[in-house]
DNA sequence: CCTTGACCTTGCCATGATGGGAAGCCCCAT
DNA sequence: ATGGGGCTTCCCATCATGGCAAGGTCAAGG
């Protein structure tokens, strides 16, 4: 079967499928005489396995733990199980990030007007003349991860 | 006030102070004879706003906007209202997936032994044979967002 | 047998927000 | 005047993904 069938079976783009080859999260494909990528149902079958843990949010790191647990059948359980707690745990924390920063947006909204008039409470929010309340310190801390990467899953 | 300053004043790093100029989210900097960038006092309240708006987490279209209706004097606070309101939805509705995916990983998590031997039904779960579930549809849908993509803040 | 269109190949570029680093200039205190 | 720290620009990397382009291949129909 070549990429784009592979691709159809496993719900991951043939892109994709290039791109987990490519850094390695599976091995090399088969090729056929003409250079065509040629994948058994055995591929389809790992490639469906790393679409369900990406749709659990697992990065390829994560996903690459998982593959190696899973053709390892000298495994411990509990080795997966760390890894799903892991990860549910992370998801925990970026979950009470966003209702933070939802639940301020919501209470701003809810004070301001919304009308016509130019004043709101929100850009006022926003604007407020505070000092950078960090006392000496001359940068951000280095090793504060930054939001975006906070908030990604 | 050279940048190192208005970084620490504004708690923005002198990179994404760089950055912010180069993308046109703020105006070039005045510049000393040297080609030192140089800020007044209300350069660093503008950084400030953006940083505020930053930890909201708002992207920059989204300060974009709120930029250039706090520096309208004509806007409609309906309008500012609309830009949290449409946030905080957005945000919901992460929190929502990411939601979901906790409770998946938790509730897969509770039912492994988590102990020596090697049969998981997190692993059991992962490589479940079921078919695609897309009909005759040859490659995924186009527009449908990427995982990762709908994750992001 | 040849054309056509759909598929495959590789390779490069872009995303968004951020950090890292290098090479070179500038400023101030000793 | 020298040294160290700060500034400048420019380039590269991240992560997972998509897009595009140039060229090879396969299968169906004329």
């Amino acid at each position: 079967m070549n990429i784009g069938e592979a691709s159809t079976q496993s719900g991951v783009t043939a892109k994709m499928i290039r791109y987990y080859e490519q850094i390695g999260l599976i091995p090399r494909a088969e090729r056929t005489p003409a250079g065509y990528r040629d994948y058994a149902d055995a591929d389809v079958h790992m490639l469906r396995f790393i679409a369900r843990a990406r749709d659990l949010g697992f990065s390829i790191a994560g996903i690459t733990e998982l593959l190696d647990l899973w053709r390892n059948k000298d495994r411990r359980s509990a080795d997966v199980k760390a890894l799903a707690q892991a990860r549910a745990e992370d998801l925990r924390q970026k979950i009470a990030h966003l209702q933070d920063m939802a639940g301020t947006l919501e209470e701003l909204a809810r004070t301001c007007a919304g009308n016509e008039r130019p004043d709101c409470p929100i850009l006022q929010e926003l604007a407020v003349q505070t000092a950078p309340a960090q006392g000496n310190r001359k940068y951000r801390n280095k090793d504060s991860t930054s939001i975006q990467e906070r908030i990604r899953s």
